[in-house]
DNA sequence: CGATCTTATGTTAGCGCTACCACTAAACCG
DNA sequence: CGGTTTAGTGGTAGCGCTAACATAAGATCG
């Protein structure tokens, strides 16, 4: 490279103040730190809740920070801050509906913390163990995993043996050895069962989710102690088994209303099951809700746009995804391995979605409910 | 572990080199620049497109990037090109599972290119003039418009009248005064209505979709068309009217199934009113598709959850709302403010999907087809 | 009560890139 | 042929933030 310039000779261009290059002056971390009388550093320390800052101080760049709005540059943050925090997204079975809600809480939150989302299916890649340390081995340090994945015990212990973090959303249980996020499956199905007793209902069907995943066998338990509970019996030909597809859920459909006397009443797993149930009711000529009631979980697109929409259970999806996210961030950034057995479980909360598909046995149809 | 060190005994602080933050070195643009021979700026022209670059230097650096394997960070990217491009992305329907998809491509092309994404819903502020003004003002310089924003030209005038750049995502028909990214509406449903006829089905019954929305008038007349241009009659008591909804596809279906002669097929303006129209089929003991046909258009969610799975029109969203990011991004870029007139209209392919829903009239079910 | 440790804060030097100019050499112009 | 334009290229100074060190004041201690 040459450099025919004699640098000496030119020392006016060091003085002269550059315009700044900034047009829309979005506050910076100087102008709140020149507000709250404090440096830079500072600021920059009570953002990050850093310790080692007085109180009243804090307070200060708090009053500041919100006094002129000011919110920190993501790109300034990422770049100062060295490496992007790259977190994967595996999934195995594409249940788009839910997948579609899972993607937007991880994609919101890792847009807002600036994590660099990979995306993956392992459909087709049998060899998980590969593809995981691929994804390490390439600068990957948080994975996510949604269902079914998040039951698979050898999946979660892999990726933590190589030394990433694995966070399960939406197991069926916690399992001690690693994060998860999840809601309580038996309870949920629990509360909605003693709904449906609340009712009336008395001869209650239930189809059984996909026996590979954690979950279906909690909801089945939880169905179960609510019947027992209040005195019920479970009748074995009132229980049918499904996939968690709306294929599986007509075929069960159709053996829970072979039954005599007919259930006054069907809990299926999953929306989609339900919605089957749905269907296959009415090819027999039973309303829903006035003949039987079906009621589903999820509370999936699908339950609210067939007809009549479906009670259900709603678990916050995008919630639980972007607070996966959000542990990641906090594991990766505390650089300690984590103890073992004092791996963070966070319980979310899920609700019952009253819509219109059940009623009382009786043949009268309920009035005032609510439609949303 | 105490210092006892003493510390006047270390060397001029100045001088003492510090350790780089960075852990792993990924090649930056200076590493390109030395291995290209040139400066960084130069490289950062290349990368950029700039004009003003001999040919030789050009492919020098292109050789170097693919030899560095050298990828642009694009935190420093946005924090040295000044203001971060924000864009906006107003919706008024959530139609879940289209926004989804819509949502998700948006994302991916927007972290991509990290721009910032502001989704807001105007479904409860029927003031949309002045949510776009507060936006504008807040520093967003673009808007995406899923349907049916899209084909409210107020809305579209209202942005480009305050100087903001505005991309119609999905409308029914392109229009001048703005860029938008679409689908042939007419000729999807010409298509459509052409299979239907190739199977041998001449009353085919007809569902429109919500009449507020230009696609669905584009969607009507490509099915007459079809129609006349196979010297079949377009009879009107199997065009019923719909909204898009389920509950307005149980209507319609209800009185195109009381039609005599029944309509061999159906061809139902959206997936929502397509399943209905499967439902009602079932409830009066027809199947699908041995008695009738069902056809759909959107291929949601919904098209395959449903038994049986829907054959329907695909329309690339994800890609198509990626497009429209980019062409933002494009827009801003260039701050010229686009002579009216000569705005980007990208029409997308879209791909009729054959599932399960459709067969020929004769009571035989045809065998070979796809089952995705 | 000087030596050390702790706590709260400030200083400095970048992170990787691009805007803005400076500069050279060649082309162009009247 | 001096002056002006026009490629083509390089240097410099940040963008807004934080890691790493430096420093000042108290706390602790033998």
């Amino acid at each position: 490279m040459q450099n025919t310039m004699d640098r000496v000779s030119a020392p006016p261009t060091a003085t002269r103040k550059r315009a700044s290059r900034r047009s829309n002056s979005a506050p910076t971390i100087a102008d709140v730190a020149r507000e709250a009388q404090c440096s830079p550093m500072t600021v920059s320390r009570v953002i990050n809740d850093e310790g080692n800052v007085r109180k009243e101080t804090r307070e200060q760049v708090h009053t500041a920070i919100r006094k002129l709005n000011y919110s920190p540059n993501r790109a300034a943050r990422s770049l100062a801050g060295g490496d992007q925090l790259r977190v994967g997204l595996l999934f195995d079975n594409p249940s788009s509906s839910y997948l579609a809600e899972f993607l937007m809480g991880a994609l919101e939150e890792a847009t807002r913390r600036d994590i660099h989302l990979e995306v993956q299916s392992c459909d087709n890649s049998p060899d998980h163990a590969q593809l995981i340390a691929g994804l390490i081995e390439g600068g990957v340090r948080g994975f996510i995993l949604p269902p079914p994945l998040c039951d698979d015990q050898r999946v979660l212990d892999m990726i933590a043996d190589k030394g990433g973090i694995a966070i399960a959303v939406g197991p069926g249980k916690a399992a001690g050895s690693h994060g998860c996020v999840l809601i309580d499956e038996f309870q949920a199905a629990y509360d909605m069962t003693s709904h449906l007793i609340g009712l009336g209902h008395t001869r209650i069907g239930f189809i059984i989710g996909n026996p590979e995943q954690v979950a279906s066998g909690e909801r089945l338990d939880g169905f179960r102690a609510a019947m027992t509970d209040a005195g019920l019996e479970v009748l074995d030909p009132l229980i049918a088994q499904g996939q968690f597809t709306y294929r599986s859920g007509m075929v069960a459909a159709e053996k829970l209303l072979s039954v005599s006397p007919l259930p006054t009443a069907i809990f299926a797993s999953n929306d989609d099951m339900a919605a089957a149930t749905v269907a296959m009711a009415h090819r027999r000529h039973l309303d829903v809700p006035s003949d039987i009631t079906v009621t589903g979980f999820d509370d999936t697109d699908l339950a609210s746009s067939i007809w009549p929409e479906l009670t259900t259970i709603r678990q916050p999806i995008r919630e639980m995804t972007a607070r996966a996210v959000e542990m990641i961030a906090e594991k990766a950034r505390s650089r300690r391995p984590a103890r073992k057995g004092e791996e963070e479980h966070v319980t979310f909360p899920y609700t019952l979605v009253r819509r219109n598909s059940d009623a009382g046995p009786s043949l009268a149809g309920d009035p005032g409910r609510e439609t949303r």
